[in-house]
DNA sequence: TTTTTGTTTATAAATATTTTATAATTGTAT
DNA sequence: ATACAATTATAAAATATTTATAAACAAAAA
C-alpha cells in the first residue's frame, strides 16, 4: 500500500484529491501548511507528495527544497501559473512533475501511480523483473524472453507456462496441476495440450548444452536450475 | 551509448563482463581498487556501475555510501554471500541492484540494460521534455512529434498514446490498462477503439526501416527502444 | 453547417491453441 | 533379453482466437 502526502491549504481540493487517491488504493495524509507538511514529509514515510505551490507561510519550492536536503521522493507541484513551471524545472534532482489548476482528479490519479512505480523501481533494491537461469533470461515486464542474449518469441501460453516453471524451480508439477495453474482451475479441456505446450516451450528455449525443462516419467515436468 | 564502470578486483571476472558488455553495446571502464573505483565514479561519468561487495581496501559499501552523497547513479552489486543482501537494503536510496556469485553473464546484461533503460526514464521525465527513439521525437512541451525531422499531425488520443508508450518503453501493457490509462479509470468503451488507435498512430509514425510499437499476441504493445 | 476527431462495427488476415494421429521412449513383467 | 503396456514426443491438421484494416457511424469542434 503506498502512501501519498497532500500538502494543500484548500481543504476542499485537498479532500477531492484524498477521495480519489484512496478509491484507487492510496492512503492519504493532508497537511494544510507548509511547515506542518515539511515536518510530515520528514518523520514519516510517504511515496510521493503532492504540493501546491501557492501556500501561506512556507511556500511549495521552499518546502521541497528543504526536504530534498534530507530526502528523495517524487514530488507532483500543482500550480495555476504556467510561470511556475520553469521554477519547478529549475529544482533539478527528483522524479518531478506537475499539473497547472485546474486539473482532472483521474490524471493526478494516473500520474500518481506511473511516479510511484517508476520511482519503486528505484529504490526498491529488488531482483527487479528478471528472472533466470543459466543463458535464459525472462523479463516479465517486457514480457521477453532472451536466450544468450537473443530474443526468442514465444506465444502466450507458452510463456505463462515458461513463467510459472521458471518461478517455481526444481519442484515437479504434474500435467494437470500445471494445467489448472496456466489454464485456470475451471477450464476445459485435455492435458496433452500441456504436453504440446511444454514441447514447443522446449524447442525454442533448448540450447545444446541447456535443457531447462525435465521430464519426470510419469509424474510431470520440472525446471531445473 | 551508455557507459558502464566496472569495479572488481579480479581481472578475470571483470574482463568478462567487460566482454559480454562490449558486445551489447555498451561501453566499460574497469576500475580494480575501491578507491579508484570512486575517483572515476566521481570524476567520469557513467550510467551504472557494477561493483564487488568485497575489494581490497575501501570495500563495496564504503564506495557507494561516499559515492551517493554526491551522486544518484545505478548500481549493481556482486556478492557471494547472501547475508550482503540486507545490507544492500540497508544503502536504501539509488536504483540498486544485486546478483550473488556465481551469476550469469547474461543475466547480468539483462540487468544492466533493464537499470540504464528505467533510469533514463525517470531522468528524462523530469529534467527534459524530449522522448526520442530512432528518427522519431517527441517534444512534450511543444505537444509536437517529427519522424525524420519533419513534423507529423497526431490527434489529441493518438498523441497521449504514443507518449504514454514512448515513456515507458519496452514495457508491454494489455489493451485494458491502456484504455484505462489513456482514456481514465472510469472511462466506459470497448478495448477495441485502443487497437484503432494504435493502428493509425502506427500508419503515421512507421517508417520503412522502423516499428516502434510492437504487437505482444495475446498481450498488448509494446514500445520498442 | 462543415470539418475534424473519436468510436463502433464488420470483415479479412494473421496467429495461436487444441485435437488427433503416430512414433519414440520408458518401465515392467516375463 | 524380449515383449508388452503405459507414457511422452513429435508432427500435422483442424479449430479458435486475436489483431489489422477499412469503413460506417457518432460526437465534438470550428
Amino acid at each position: 500500500m503506498s502512501r501519498v502526502l497532500i500538502i494543500e491549504d484548500d481543504t476542499s481540493i485537498a479532500e477531492l484529491e484524498r477521495d480519489y487517491l484512496e478509491i484507487n488504493g492510496f492512503e492519504c495524509e493532508i497537511a494544510a501548511r507548509g511547515t506542518t507538511g515539511l515536518e510530515k514529509a520528514l518523520n514519516e514515510n510517504f511515496d510521493l507528495i503532492i504540493i501546491d505551490i501557492m501556500l501561506p507561510g512556507m511556500d511549495g519550492f521552499e518546502v521541497i527544497t528543504e526536504l530534498r536536503k534530507k530526502k528523495q521522493i517524487p514530488v507532483i507541484f500543482l500550480s495555476a501559473r504556467n510561470s511556475d513551471i520553469d521554477k519547478i524545472r529549475g529544482l533539478g534532482l527528483g522524479a518531478d512533475d506537475y499539473m497547472t489548476k485546474p486539473f482532472s482528479p483521474n490524471e493526478l490519479v494516473a500520474r500518481v501511480k506511473a511516479h510511484i512505480e517508476r520511482f519503486g523501481i528505484l529504490t526498491r533494491v529488488s531482483k527487479s523483473s528478471l528472472i533466470s537461469a543459466g543463458s535464459l533470461v525472462i523479463d516479465t515486464d517486457a514480457h521477453k524472453v532472451t536466450v544468450g542474449g537473443k530474443e526468442i518469441q514465444l506465444t502466450a501460453k507458452e510463456y505463462d507456462l515458461l513463467v510459472f516453471l521458471a518461478e517455481n524451480p526444481n519442484r515437479t508439477f504434474s500435467k494437470e496441476k500445471l494445467f489448472d495453474r496456466i489454464w485456470g482451475m475451471d477450464a476445459i479441456g485435455d492435458v496433452s495440450t500441456v504436453t504440446v505446450h511444454i514441447q514447443r516451450v522446449r524447442e525454442k528455449i533448448n540450447t545444446e548444452t541447456e535443457k531447462y525443462i525435465e521430464t519426470i516419467w510419469g509424474v510431470g515436468y520440472r525446471f531445473n536450475m
